[in-house]
DNA sequence: CTGAGTGCAAACAGTTTGCATTACT
DNA sequence: AGTAATGCAAACTGTTTGCACTCAG
């Protein structure tokens, strides 16, 4: 379940060089910020991850070559930020659990969108005149933590 | 099926009303610009809606208090812009699809995750510990006409 | 050795804020 | 009359671009 951090980072060091683009410091750096697990990653959280002195403006360029080479995508959490995460092929499809009150990012493993859905998914866009080729989910609730905080802090 | 548009100008702005907002000249024109069937629309396509002169400033102001007032939603399709949609109380629960190519926009009344897929969403969230409220989906794809566009284009 | 990638500075786009004026209720 | 909302100008934030320099292949 658990996938090996330190093998995707090679595998998509490879799809990179495949793809005409060089293996470079931040590259490596963006790549393994990703390692702990941690998805959905602001290009500001990424440079934290990296360390101080992070430039954002080569972070921005490298994030992009990252995506044009399909190791990286990006998306929006709903709070305007730009995200990015793992493509599929390198960090597994997921989706995410955002908590409404203090955003804390859960990963969701595989798709919720199975069987029945993703047929009807797939259903409703060709209605449309579209051909489906992709789908994002984002789940909103209200973490453990917050609902503790929000059980006393409403209360007073 | 379509929803009487003049009808839920009247109660959104009565909604505004029991909150301490007034009914104004821009709040009426935004409300107005979605009555169409159109959905997701940016500020600045709000405002070409509403006319020439319309001036940003006051209508993120008038967007932010129609949001407070649970009239609308926001929301972000992936190109990074905000997108406003009347909340599923005035506009009704629903999803989007986009093109890949050219970013049309096509509304899917009522909801993909149904039943099982529903179930199985809160369940993952529960076991994160988030207790879910709320979920968005987007669907992407290639539209009938840039497929037709792609089909010459790309063999040429 | 060559060009992709980096660092820094300056530009940009979308959104927000301050303040005087307008217009709902 | 009193106060929320507007119009305009100016600030802010996150992202992008230009250009000289560096480093990977």
């Amino acid at each position: 379940m658990v996938r090996d951090a330190t093998f995707n980072i090679d595998r998509a060091l490879g799809a990179l060089r495949e793809r005409g683009r060089r293996s470079t410091k931040l590259k490596r750096a963006v790549l393994r910020s990703f390692m702990g697990g941690d998805c959905a990653l602001t290009a500001e959280e990424i440079a934290d991850r990296i360390g101080v002195g992070t430039e954002l403006s080569p972070l921005y360029r490298c994030l992009s070559s990252l995506e044009e080479a399909g190791v990286l995508t990006h998306l929006y959490l709903g709070d305007g930020g730009r995200r990015y995460d793992l493509a599929d092929e390198f960090g597994g499809h997921h989706h995410h659990l955002v908590c409404e009150k203090c955003s804390r990012i859960a990963r969701i493993d595989g798709c919720i969108l199975g069987g029945d859905a993703a047929a009807e998914a797939v259903a409703e866009a060709a209605a449309q005149g579209y051909v489906m080729s992709d789908h994002e989910i984002v789940l909103r609730g209200v973490c453990a933590g917050c609902r503790d905080v929000g059980d006393a802090a409403d209360g007073a």
